[in-house]
DNA sequence: AACTATTTATAAGA
DNA sequence: TTCTTATAAATAGTT
């Protein structure tokens, strides 16, 4: 590939050989880096040019992970010094990028709450400003959505209670009717014996939930106090 | 180099990538063993098919050596490495914690930009809404302190233009007088040439900053485009 | 460090 | 796998 045929041997003229080196290691640095990726290979590669220069290449920059590998493979010795060594690198290079991510997650988070303005150039203030007022206009609406659910989810529960309570109001008198009448067959049939009938007499309304004799329980008593809170009321975090 | 461009991305289908794979280990293992014998380096190559494979070159033969030469090589690094072995308990609860408080920091920055709404509760929204609400102001009045700053600047500048414009206005006028009076005088001496005088009819506003003779560049021209626009208009990161 | 005429490598097809 | 072939890439020699 190129204006000449070349022979496979030494190239003697020192310029032209350097010239040569440092063309085709970056073609085959490249290539390695190709064979890699399109065909799913682990490649290390490692080149010392004639004046000893280092140049390596190796898949996912783990070199020592697949310089173990071969030696696992070819001779099944070493690898355990080594072993910790390569962990400490990949950690190393991880940690230092969590921490710089950090820190501009964290110089965000500032601008985000209007603090360190200072570093910040006007055309940076601008698109600050209207990406918070996107985000509050999300918030709001979002606070308004809730709202609403929880305002019409109150109604709901609120007809349901009602139509309870008119209910139980309902077998409340007929029981008091019948009651009465029983009674008025006792007094009847026995004038002498008297007792109130105080359990029965009270207004039905205030304590009408206490007679709950359905399948749903509707009490809004102190063993469960949340029951009738809508849903944001409570913080996620609390429960 | 084939009937087709190909993309760096893996090879999904199977059969391509182990053929691809094939074709392209043997011109790799090639031009490792070309770059060894023509630039006089020392190469050393080891692939692992997907299939877990190995296929290696190295140069004379001496994989062992060079792998070495190469351990050698890095043995610096790697010392500095190895000394924080021992720190690598500490180092993994610091890494963990790091790592948590990344996840909050994010899960904050997608609440602060409007996102992720979903999870958060009336009152966290509430308290939400507050923040960037304030923030929004702090922003704001930061945009405009600097937006009066630089009217201002440009008002002082703006200033200091015109009032240079005026005396070099001036100075034209008193030229043009000298001169008219120069030609006048020879006008008189010698009534038979005429010579138009327009290099000194022009109106002098329009041209005052072309004859600058301060030690001041005010000119607004090509050279030095900014030098007229407040320090805000250029982002800090264009520099 | 670019350019470009050639050689090489190789993707797709058989 | 291997061969063929059209085409993309690499690069030797040159500026």
């Amino acid at each position: 590939m190129g204006r000449g045929r070349v022979q496979l041997k030494r190239i003697e003229n020192k310029i032209n050989r350097q010239v040569t080196f440092s063309k085709r290691r970056s073609g085959l640095l490249k290539k390695a880096h190709e064979i890699s990726v399109l065909c799913d290979a682990e490649v290390a590669l490692i080149v010392f040019s004639s004046k000893g220069k280092l140049s390596e290449y190796s898949t996912d920059s783990c070199m020592e992970r697949i310089l173990e590998r071969y030696e696992r493979y070819s001779y099944a010795e070493k690898q355990l010094l080594a072993n910790e060594t390569e962990a400490n690198i990949s950690w190393t290079i991880e940690h230092a990028k969590l921490k710089a991510r950090m820190e501009v997650l964290q110089r965000n988070q500032r601008h985000f709450m209007g603090e360190d303005l200072d570093s910040l150039s006007l055309k940076e203030l601008q698109s600050l400003e209207q990406q918070l007022d996107s985000a509050l206009k999300h918030i709001r609406s979002r606070k308004n959505q809730m709202m609403y659910e929880s305002i019409s989810e109150l109604q709901k529960r609120d007809k349901a209670l009602q139509e309870k309570n008119n209910l139980l109001a309902k077998k409340v008198k007929e029981k008091e009717k019948q009651e009465n009448w029983e009674q008025q067959e006792l007094d009847a049939s026995s004038a002498l014996i008297r007792q109130p009938l105080q359990s029965l007499t009270i207004s039905s309304s205030s304590h009408a939930t206490t007679c709950n004799g359905g399948e749903q329980e509707v009490s809004a008593g102190h063993r469960r106090p949340n029951t009738l809170l809508p849903a944001w009321m409570l913080s996620q975090h609390e429960g």
